[in-house]
Formats: C-alpha cells, structure tokens, sequence
DNA sequence: CTATCCACCTGGCGGC
DNA sequence: TGCCGCCAGGTGGATA
C-alpha cells in the first residue's frame, strides 16, 4: 500500500508522539513478514521516543538508550494513534504501544507483509535492508549524475528501474506510472536509453509528483487512511495509473504488465 | 555479479 | 447469494 508519501504522512502523524514514553507492549500477531522478536516487551518498555524519521518506506523511531524502532508497512499496513479510552480491537491490529499519555499505536496490516524491528542504532543502520537502500527519492543528493552512473549501462526497463530501492528508495507501483507519465517518459525505456537530461526531467517529475501526493495526504485506495484517520485525496490525481482504456488530451491509456506488475501510461505522450 | 520470477498473506471485486 | 479466479500500494530469496 503505502510509497513514500504514504509513510511520509504516517510519519508526521507520529512526530506528535515525540517525547512521549512508552510503557506498555501488546502483541497480538507474532508472525509478521520477520516474526516479532519475543524480547520486544523488555527493551521497549520505558523507553522514549525523540525523533522520528524515515528512509524510503522505513519508519524510524528514535528512542533514548541509543535504540532505534524500524516499522514497514509492506504492502497493506497502516499506523494509526488512538486514545486508550476509544480503541477498539479491530481485525489485524498485530501489535500496539501505549504510551505514558494514553495514547496507542496501532499496527494493523492485513497481508502481514510488514514488520516491526528494533535494536542498538549502529545495528540497525548495518541491517541489510537498510545498507542496500539508495538515495531516499526526495532527498536533495539525488541528481541526474548519480542516476547516470547507476543506469547508464541497463537494458532494465526504466519503470523497474524507479522500483529498484537500491538505486532510489520510496517509490512504488502506483508512483513510478504517475511520475513517467509526468516526465512523459515510456515505461518500456530502457535505462542505458536515457541522457542525462532525459534523468534530470525525470528527477524533477520525481519530486513534483511525491511532493503533490504528500501534499494531499498521500493516496487511499482500499483502506489507506492517515495516523488519525482521515483519508488522502491523492488518487483523485492520478493521471493514468488504474485508468486503462480511459483517455489523457484524446489519447488512450494503456495497462501492460512488466515484471509481473502493472503498469499504466499513455503511449501517445510518452515518446521518449 | 545481473535479470527474472515467485512466494509470502488476506481481502475485494467481477463474472458466472 | 455463492463460489472462483484474479488482482492488489512491497520485498527478498531462489533460480538461471
């Protein structure tokens, strides 16, 4: 579910929680995509949170006693904050923390592709999902010649490439058909195709597109919904994705599937 | 190494 | 209504 934007707006739900500790662990479900390690309940406990932040779709929670929280909301995995008295146990809550304000931190995520990691800082930052990470989508070190290096021998489609986290972290499924069609870049080119210009209009379609969708709030599908609840509005822009068959300035969208994912874009107007 | 495919898991939707 | 197959926002492991 969740791309950058997704976890972006979770995770300015969460910057409210800063400096608020946690005393209390419930863990309904231990089998997430990595099982919950059963020592959860010891080293989070009395533990408070000072920052929050995020690389690619990790969140990370900063804690005092050098620790840090790693939460993925893989695939259909949302956050939310509740008041203690207001909750109410809902299908696929996995675990909560509770706080010495009496609030709660929902995990609920029905295809249990996401996960909760914690330990020493300077462990988790030598995970391997966190070393093969490459530049965060929105981070201001992503240039053209960067992307150059990377790409400028691949014969990989470049809408596989925006979804290759090792090359840059944040991007998804719906995100990479919205920012080519942006860019008005084909799907189907090649990375070895692409000048460093064709990358730095790309980059920009990068920024503007994830910049607007956090903007909104990001995008509720199915059940997408922000900390607090409320739904992002971003679908209502999407200019192709999902929308096969309709058409863009007279021009038809097409579905093609590469990789075994869909991919949406309009032929037409993206030549390159 | 790279490129490709598939499993992991649950739910929603369209077709019959 | 009910059942069935297909599809879904992600990622890492297996395979060639």
């Amino acid at each position: 579910m969740p791309e950058l934007p997704e976890v972006e707006t979770s995770i300015r739900g969460l910057s409210q929680l800063i400096n608020t500790t946690i005393i209390k662990i419930e863990v309904h479900t231990v089998k997430l995509r990595y099982p919950i390690p059963k020592n959860i309940y010891k080293i989070l406990k009395g533990t408070t949170i000072i920052d929050i932040k995020r690389i690619g779709k990790y969140i990370l929670i900063y804690l005092k006693k050098n620790l840090l929280l790693v939460i993925h909301l893989g695939m259909s995995g949302r956050l939310r904050i509740l008041k203690k008295n207001i909750y109410k146990k809902e299908k696929h809550d996995h675990f909560v923390l509770i706080n010495d304000k009496d609030y709660l931190i929902i995990f609920n995520d029905p295809r249990k592709f996401g996960f909760i990691d914690f330990s020493a800082i300077n462990l988790i930052l030598k995970r391997d999902y966190i070393l093969k990470l490459g530049i965060d989508a929105l981070d201001s070190k992503l240039k053209p010649s960067y992307l150059f290096s990377k790409i400028s021998k691949s014969v990989v489609p470049i809408k596989q490439i925006l979804l290759d986290q090792k090359i840059i972290a944040g991007i998804g499924n719906i995100y990479a058909s919205e920012i080519l069609y942006d860019a008005k870049i084909s799907p189907l080119v090649r990375g070895k195709d692409l000048t460093i210009e064709d990358l730095q209009l790309l980059i920009g379609s990068i920024r503007k597109i994830l910049k607007k969708a956090i903007n909104a709030g990001g995008s509720t599908l199915k059940d997408y919904v922000s900390t607090d609840g409320t739904v992002g509005n971003f679908q209502y822009s999407f200019k192709v994705y999902n929308k096969s068959g309709e058409k863009i300035m007279g021009h038809p969208i097409k579905k093609i599937i590469q990789y075994g994912r869909s991919t949406f874009y309009c032929p037409a107007i993206q030549k390159k």
